[in-house]
Formats: structure tokens, C-alpha cells, sequence
DNA sequence: CCGGTATA
DNA sequence: TATACCGGG
């Protein structure tokens, strides 16, 4: 979901994957998982599956994007949730709640025989397990990736790393990492330019995006504490909603007449946290100095076990992948690429 | 989502 | 060469 201050967004800098090789990529590992499990569907919604039933989804989004972008030079490097903030858990209650009511209408429609319909709920169904979790760390692990844990919010680490310069870019579909602090936020980070509106029939082309920290804050005359004040006015994660009858418009005049105490005092809080501490959180998160962004070696012959026989993946395709993870590290490791270690 | 093949 | 369509697990 993620906070709602795309209107403010004045630059968005069209990219061509190749504008990034060479460079390393923080990646929010949960908000990839979650978009593969989504997106990885037959029209009707179900999901990928072994014979046994175990949703493959996952590991297909993760296994074949991480090599494509690998081919492409770049070295993404992903960022795992820790320990979920206490004041998630009202949001985290909330989508467990809508989560199973959609998988309950994902059966009806299927009965009826509606697929759109089905899609639709099925993948507001989804539920990401820690099996999955720690199935994508292996993968990225035998391609010779590093994996970083987060203490807590994977979009905020990444975006220390960004800010710290240890990255180029922290990569997301939501905008939380510029209010943690992110210089640059990659979006749309993929291969296929192409999306499916949602509902209609239709098709538009949908290519990686940059957004600068900086040009946003200066295009609107803010500070990243006002951007954080915006965020919370109109809802992040931690306060779904935001505060009612506050858009992205009023609350860009409120910061700027109002420092955060006085402004939080004034508007109406029907949210069980204080808005300080979500704003103090944003502003100072848990963070980690302890991780790794070195390449190792793929192991490849374990991968291929690991994707075939565990998983059951084409043999054929997956050794064809490995041999173009493999090229790429041959290219771009010994090809002068500084970034690469 | 991604890869591969059909189609033109 | 570009786009449509389908199967993957």
C-alpha cells in the first residue's frame, strides 16, 4: 500500500533498464514477494503450484526477474522486513480481515464462473508466507546475492543505504523510502513494459521511473520533516486514511504554517498511536550498519536442485537462466564495473 | 510476472 | 520487428 503522496511528484524521470548497469540497487524484498504473488496467476487467479500444492508463485517472480536484471548489469540488492513497528499492528489486522473476506468471494466468483471477478479477489487474497520468505533468500543466496535484514522496515534500511551512498538507488512500488530518506527511489524496476489496467481489457507501457528526493522537496517548497507531516496527514501504513477531509493539497499548506507539534494538535486523530511517534519513526528509523553488499559466487549446481527438484521448474529453463547468470557474472564482474564489488 | 511461440 | 497469446508450476 504504502503512503499516498504521488500527486506531489512533479519529475518523474523516464528509465531505460540499461541507465542502470553497473550500478547496485537496494530492492524491497517484501514489496517484490508481494507483487509476484499477485501478479504470477492464471487469469482465474490461481497461483502457480507444485504437485504437491505449494504456491510457486514466489520463487518463479524472483528467480527469473533477479536474472534478468543481472543480465542487464545490474546488482540489486534485497532488503527484508524485520520486525514489523508496534503501530502496524492495526494496519496488519485490517488487511488480515480483508484478506480473507476476498479469499471467500475469490471461491463464489469462481463458482459463478466469473474470472475477472476471481482474479481480482484472488489476488487481494494473497498471503505471504514465511516458507516463501526464506525460500527467496536461498535463491538469492545460491546466485551469489547478498541478503539484507532489515531491523525493521525494509523500505527505511534501504534507503539508509541509498542516503549513505553504499547503493545507488532504493527500488519500490511505494513511496516510503523517500520519506525515510531515500536520495533516489527507483519504481517499476522490471523487464516486460507492459501492464494490465486494472479492470479494463487494456494495455499500457510501463517503464522504470526515477524520482530525486531533492527535486521533490524543492518543486514544492518542503523539507523532508514536511514531507513526512504531508505523508501522515494523508496516511502511510501506519494510519490507513489518513485524517479525514485532508488531501495532498491542504496538507501542503498546513506544513507549511504549522511545525509538527502544533499541526498534530490541531487536526483530528482518530488513530489509536500518536502521529509524533509515526513522524519520529519516519524521521529516525531502526536502521542497521551490519550488512553486506559484496557479490560472492552463484552455486549454481545447487540452485538448479534447489528450483527443480524442490519446486519442480523446467530443468530446460532453469539451466538455460543460470547459464545467463553465469555470462553476467563474467561480463560485468571482470568488465571493469567498479560497482560490482 | 516472465518466456516462448504464433502471427503478420 | 512488433505485438498477441498462452503456459509456467
Amino acid at each position: 500500500m504504502g503512503v499516498k503522496i504521488g500527486e506531489l511528484i512533479e519529475r518523474r524521470v523516464e528509465l531505460k533498464l540499461s541507465d542502470l548497469s553497473g550500478r547496485k540497487i537496494a530492492l524491497d524484498a517484501f514489496n517484490a514477494m508481494y507483487q509476484f504473488l499477485a501478479k504470477v496467476r492464471q487469469p482465474d487467479g490461481t497461483p502457480l503450484m507444485t504437485s504437491r500444492g505449494e504456491i510457486t508463485s514466489v520463487h518463479s517472480g524472483m528467480f527469473y526477474r533477479t536474472a534478468n536484471l543481472l543480465k542487464e548489469g545490474i546488482i540489486p540488492i534485497y532488503v527484508f522486513d524485520g520486525e514489523k513497528p508496534v503501530f502496524k499492528s492495526r494496519a496488519i489486522e485490517e488487511r488480515a480481515r480483508a484478506r480473507e473476506e476476498a479469499e471467500v468471494k475469490w471461491k463464489e466468483a469462481l463458482e459463478e464462473g466469473d474470472i475477472e471477478e476471481a482474479r481480482k479477489y484472488a489476488q487481494a487474497a494473497l498471503n505471504l508466507t514465511e516458507e516463501m520468505v526464506e525460500d527467496c533468500k536461498t535463491i538469492l543466496r545460491l546466485m551469489g546475492l547478498p541478503v539484507v535484514q532489515a531491523p525493521s522496515e525494509g523500505e527505511a534500511q534501504a534507503a539508509y543505504m541509498a542516503s549513505k551512498g553504499d547503493v545507488w538507488a532504493a527500488a519500490s512500488q511505494d513511496y516510503d523510502s523517500l520519506l525515510f530518506g531515500a536520495p533516489r527511489l527507483v519504481r517499476n524496476l522490471a523487464i516486460t513494459g507492459r501492464r494490465k489496467l486494472p479492470g479494463k481489457d487494456a494495455y499500457v507501457d510501463v517503464n522504470p521511473e526515477l524520482i530525486e528526493l531533492e527535486d521533490l522537496l524543492r518543486s514544492n517548497g518542503i523539507t523532508r520533516e514536511q514531507l513526512i507531516m504531508i505523508g501522515i496527514l494523508v496516511g502511510t501504513d501506519y494510519n490507513l486514511g489518513g485524517v479525514k477531509g485532508i488531501g495532498v493539497r491542504r496538507a501542503l499548506e498546513l506544513v507549511k504554517r504549522y511545525g509538527p507539534e502544533d499541526l498534530f494538535s490541531k487536526v483530528p486523530w482518530d488513530f489509536e498511536f500518536d502521529p509524533l511517534s509515526i513522524y519520529e519513526f519516519f524521521l529516525n528509523p531502526p536502521k542497521s550498519d551490519n550488512y553486506e553488499t559484496a557479490l560472492s559466487k552463484p552455486r549454481s549446481n545447487e540452485l538448479l536442485k534447489f528450483m527443480v527438484e524442490e519446486h519442480e521448474f523446467s530443468e530446460e529453463r532453469v539451466r538455460k537462466v543460470i547459464l545467463e547468470i553465469e555470462e553476467a557474472y563474467r561480463t560485468f564482474a571482470g568488465g571493469g564495473l567498479e560497482s560490482w564489488f
